[in-house]
DNA sequence: ACCTGAACACCGTTCAAGT
DNA sequence: ACCTGAACACCGTTCAAGT
C-alpha cells in the first residue's frame, strides 16, 4: 500500500499498473494476486489510505461546539452543521489537490465500496444533523461530492496543459450558493 | 466516428479502443492515425458527436418566450431563464445515460477542448441571462455540469452491479435546490 | 491522399508449480 | 502462506514502405 500510494503520489494512475508496481517491490506480477483480488480492489484501497489523512479523521465525538463570533441570520445549530460541512468540503478538495488523478480514484472506491471512505459518509451525517432528511442528505452529499471532485480534476488538468488564465470556476463560492439552496431554510 | 460511437453506445469505453475500432473498419490500426492525432483526440470527437444530438440542439434564435403559466416569486425574465438552465440539464442527463461511460467520455473533451461541446457553452450563456456575472456563470456551470457528469456515471454503474435500492441519490431535488442557491435573488 | 506491415513498449489476469 | 515463471489476450503509437 505504500508503495502503490506512492506510486500514485508521484507519477499519477498511468504509472500505478500491477506490472510497475511489482517491478517496484522486486516482485513478480501474479504475487500481487495473492493480496488482492484485482486491480480495482487495489485502488479502493489506495482511495481509502489518501481519504485516511489526518487532516479528514473525524473530530471529538459527540457534536462539536465552536464558541467563535459566527455571521447572522439562522438558528446556532443549523450555522454550526453549515460550517462544518463548508470545511470537510474544503480539506477534501485540498487533501485531493496534490494527489495525481485522486478524483478517479476515489470514483472507483465510491462505487465500488462506498462506505470504506469515512469522511464521505460523515459528510451524509453532517447533512443530516443540518436538517435534511435522509433522502435529501443523500443527494446533497452526491452534489457536493461531485464537485469536489469535479473541481479537482479540472483544477489538475488545467495545472497539466491549459491556459493558466484566471477564468477558473470558483470551488469555493459554487459550494456556499448550492449550500444556500441544499439547506433552505 | 459513425463505428466509434456505436461502438461506444453497444459496448462501452473498454471496448472502444484504436485495434477493435480499425478490426470493426476492416482497416489496419495504423490507419488511424492519418485520420487522428490519437485516442483523446478521437474521444472529443465522439463526444461533440453525442452532445450533437437533436434534443441538444440550441432552440430558436434570440431569447425564447414561453407564455406557460410559471410558479410565484422573482421576475418573470429570472424564472424563464431558471427553465431553461434546468431543462438544458435534465436534457444532458437523459442524453448522457443510455450511452455507457459517456462521462468519462465528456469529461476527456471538456479538459480538452472546451468550446466544442456547444450544449456546455450555452449552459454558461443562460447562467449569465440568468442574472450572474460572467465568474459566477462559469463557476456555476462547472458544478451543475459537475453534477450531471456525476449524476450520469452513480446510475450508470448502479446498474452495473449495486443494489438497485431505494437509495439513490435525486438528481432533480438537488439540481433545483442548488440552483435556488446560485441564482440567489 | 490514404493505407499496410510490422515493430516497440507496454497492459491485467490466470495458474501450475515451487518453497 | 506466499511467491515464481510463463503464458494469454490484449493495449496505444510510430513509421518505412507501398499505391
Amino acid at each position: 500500500m505504500e508503495t502503490a500510494v506512492g506510486l500514485l503520489r508521484r507519477f499519477g494512475l498511468g504509472d500505478l499498473s500491477m506490472r510497475r508496481l511489482a517491478r517496484e517491490l522486486e516482485v513478480q506480477v501474479g504475487a500481487l494476486y495473492w493480496h488482492v483480488k484485482n486491480k480495482q480492489e487495489l485502488l479502493v484501497e489506495v482511495a481509502a489510505a489518501i481519504l485516511g489523512a489526518p487532516a479528514l479523521a473525524a473530530g471529538p465525538d459527540g457534536p462539536e461546539r465552536s464558541a467563535g463570533g459566527s455571521p447572522s441570520d439562522g438558528s446556532g445549530d443549523r450555522l454550526d452543521a453549515r460550517g462544518r460541512i463548508l470545511h470537510l468540503a474544503a480539506t477534501l478538495h485540498t487533501t485531493l489537490l496534490p494527489v495525481p488523478d485522486s478524483p478517479e480514484v476515489v470514483n472507483v472506491a465510491r462505487v465500488l465500496a462506498p462506505g470504506r471512505l469515512e469522511p464521505l459518509t460523515r459528510l451524509t451525517e453532517l447533512l443530516e444533523t443540518a436538517g435534511l432528511d435522509r433522502a435529501g442528505a443523500v443527494s446533497a452529499q452526491a452534489m457536493i461530492v461531485n464537485h469536489v471532485l469535479g473541481s479537482v480534476a479540472e483544477a489538475q488538468n488545467r495545472a497539466d496543459f491549459d491556459v493558466p488564465g484566471s477564468d477558473a470556476p470558483d470551488f469555493r463560492w459554487a459550494l456556499e450558493r448550492a449550500l444556500d439552496g441544499l439547506l433552505h431554510p
